[in-house]
DNA sequence: AGCACGCCGACT
DNA sequence: GTCGGCGTGCTC
């Protein structure tokens, strides 16, 4: 019998498919487009998509190997998914296997088909028989209500943007649209994303006890490997109906997805940020399109992005104005200028007279202060050293209970030295105030108040944030500090202060995003404050920010709660400037030993092309240089057409891998951080 | 990217 | 004498 040949997706970053042999077997089915085949690889043996079967092959004889199994056992990936992988790797520039491999669970791409097997047959055991139940729909106000109808309402394509403040229950929307989608076949499914799972079990304990009786699968970084398969088989047979992930999960295989929510749509970690560099957010609209079928992007402070697109009408605005929590107000936002109330130990006094208030009253207050560790440098008064990284341009962060000076950068830790290392005086100065330090400061101010520190470090052992919240939550705590790790998901009822100390660095920084980042996580944080916490004649929560620049307009956006303004300030601005979303960016990134190198070959890329249309910007060096011993320079390239920078790029990267350097090097689309 | 081969420097 | 550094070459 005359063979097949496969042509097969690879993880590598070689730009083209490879074919295989197949020979047939009597008894055995023909390999189909969408199954995953092993096969072997220069030295290796792995796993690979097949995305063609042909009767014939362009590859001479000699170099065609033969396809060592093909994994039968699971149903195949439909064209539909193979599409999206398609369209993200020619968006992101990358092959077609390094989107559509890493994208499937690793023990499906396993030598031995054992836990694959295993997982099947436990699949079919979680079937549940039971009809469906949704429980205690919860009632809507005019605009919720409008907004479900908005979203169900008609079949198609279309993207909404669900704006509303925290408390304006944006959940409830989500939920009671999932309940109609779900309801309208027994087979749909609707993939809700957020930004961290982990820091938002609330919703996921919400959604499990309102559609009890229905599937539900979770997809996040966290999850072993047994279970990731398991979950990610659930959602590609159609047996879980609400698939609840990080950004991760717009890439699982839905066959019967009706609709896409992503929550909290303007949150950073729905960028990916190493290896290929996609936007979960951008993916899930064109996902929707593709399907048609429609996705809504929650916000109460949008990516200017998203606010962009509603303004243009591609997106159709759905306001929530009114809280949906009974009696509940926003909190007033007030300014603390410490450049006329000096602050000690990091606290004015004003800060101290209002949590003082709180501990009285037996309600807690939260400090936001954005920089772990102790302190951010140590420096030697008499000689002027001061605790850099060996290799990177960043200082050592001094972090008191384990006695170490650590680069948050690289990972290097060095133990605190008892004298300057280079003069020897002993009288070694922190400089600055991390997290650990307002603690320590705060226990001074208030002996007897419960403090409680969440931040990456208290928090680095498995579980331990989780069990961190509830220990707020059950009251056992007066003062909480935390990093942005709190500004996420948690509501804690009984806080009715919130204070941002020293946020002002955001301000002035090089990256142009950073004030839209600064304002939407200080909105954020002001949410955690008592949304149920307006009892019989209490008073609104208080948020206080602690600022050298009292007069920004940032922050008197933030006290009128005016996100609107603000947004279209900066739409504003962004436009004067042709910065995006009114120009479409690509960065070329460089590394190397030495700085001059990788500008070198950055210049070199620069002046090997010219193209009609697109900017190519001055190569610079990064603005954090040197990371783990290596220089790295990047090259902005800018265009107010997509279209005309994706064919650029294209051309652009095959020339530039075929210059052979030995710099190291990557494209990244749509960069967020500049 | 992996992974192997290959050719030069300081260690048991 | 070998362990191991990273240059370079290849992957159907």
């Amino acid at each position: 019998m005359e063979p097949f040949y496969l042509t097969i997706a690879l993880d590598t970053p070689l730009d083209r498919l490879f074919d295989y042999r197949w020979l047939a077997v009597a008894d055995e089915p023909r390999p189909e487009v969408g199954q995953i085949a092993l096969v072997p690889f220069g030295r290796q043996e792995i796993a690979g998509l097949i995305v063609a079967v042909n009767r014939s092959t362009e590859v001479p004889a000699d170099k065609i190997k033969d396809v060592l199994a093909v994994r039968q056992q699971c149903p195949a990936l439909s064209n539909q998914w193979i599409d999206l992988c398609r369209f993200a790797a020619d968006y992101y520039q990358r092959p077609l296997g390094e989107v559509a491999i890493p994208a499937l669970p690793k023990n499906l791409r396993a030598l031995k088909p054992v836990s694959l097997d295993r997982n099947l047959k436990k699949l079919t055991k979680l079937k549940l028989d039971a009809a469906p139940e949704v429980l205690q729909e919860k009632q809507l106000n005019a605009e919720q209500h409008a907004a479900v109808e908005q979203i169900v309402g008609q079949p198609g394509f279309a993207a909404f943007l669900l704006h509303g403040v925290t408390g304006s229950g944006k959940t409830e929307v989500y939920l009671q649209a999932t309940a109609k989608i779900l309801a309208r076949d027994n087979t749909s499914q609707v993939l809700i994303l957020v930004p961290e799972i982990n820091l938002t079990p609330q919703l996921e304990a919400n959604i499990r006890q309102r559609f009890a009786g229905i599937q539900i699968s979770t997809l996040h970084s966290g999850m072993a490997e047994g279970e990731r398969l398991l979950h990610w088989l659930a959602a590609h047979t159609g047996q879980a109906r609400i698939i609840l992930g990080t950004r991760l999960a717009i890439l699982s295989s839905l066959p019967h997805l009706q609709m896409i929510v992503i929550d909290e749509e303007h949150d950073p970690s729905y960028k990916q940020q190493e290896g290929l560099r996609y936007s979960a957010r951008d993916l899930a609209v064109w996902r929707a399109h593709q399907l048609a079928i429609p996705v809504v992007l929650g916000s109460a402070t949008p990516s200017l992005e998203t606010w962009q697109h509603s303004k243009a009408g591609r997106y159709r605005k759905l306001e929530l104005r009114e809280r949906a929590v009974k009696d509940a107000v926003l909190p007033v936002v007030k300014i603390i200028n410490t450049e006329r109330e000096k602050p000690s130990e990091g606290l004015t006094q004003r800060l101290v007279a209002a949590i003082r208030q709180r501990l009285e009253k037996g309600e807690q207050s939260l400090l936001f202060l954005n920089r772990r560790g102790y302190a951010p440098v140590l420096h030697c008064d008499s000689c002027g050293w001061i605790s850099n990284c060996t290799r990177c341009t960043a200082h050592m962060v001094l972090h008191k209970p384990d006695k170490k000076l650590r680069c948050h950068h690289c990972g290097l830790e060095q133990r605190i030295t008892r004298a300057c290392p280079t003069c020897g005086n002993i009288d070694l100065q922190p400089l600055g105030r991390g997290t650990q330090r307002l603690e320590e400061g705060l226990h001074s101010v208030f002996p007897d108040a419960r403090i409680f520190r969440i931040d990456a470090d208290s928090t680095r052992l498995k579980g331990s944030a989780e069990a961190a919240f509830d220990t707020v939550h059950r009251g056992e705590v007066d003062i909480l500090i935390g990093t942005q790790m709190v500004a996420k998901g948690h509501d804690f009822k009984n806080l009715t202060l919130v204070a941002a100390l020293n946020p002002d660095s955001a301000l002035f920084s090089q990256d142009f995003r950073a004030s839209e980042r600064l304002f939407a996580q200080l909105m954020q944080v002001a949410g955690r404050a008592g949304r149920a916490a307006q009892k019989e004649g209490g008073n609104a929560s208080e948020v206080l920010i602690q600022t050298r620049y009292p007069d920004h307009p940032l922050y008197h956006a933030l006290m009128a709660h005016d996100y609107h303004r603000f947004a279209d300030d900066l739409l504003e601005e962004r436009q004067q400037a042709a910065m995006p979303p009114f120009i479409y960016q690509a960065l070329l990134r460089a590394e190397a030993r030495e700085l001059e190198t990788a500008i070198a070959f950055l210049q070199e890329a620069a002046h090997c092309t010219m193209h009609h249309g697109i900017t190519i910007n001055d190569p610079i060096p990064m603005t954090m240089t040197r990371v783990h011993n290596m220089d790295r320079a990047q090259l902005l390239v800018e265009s107010t057409s997509r279209p005309a920078l994706q064919v650029f790029l294209k051309e652009w990267i095959s020339t530039l891998r075929a210059m052979k350097t030995r710099v190291k090097w990557g494209v990244e689309i749509d960069p967020v951080d500049i």
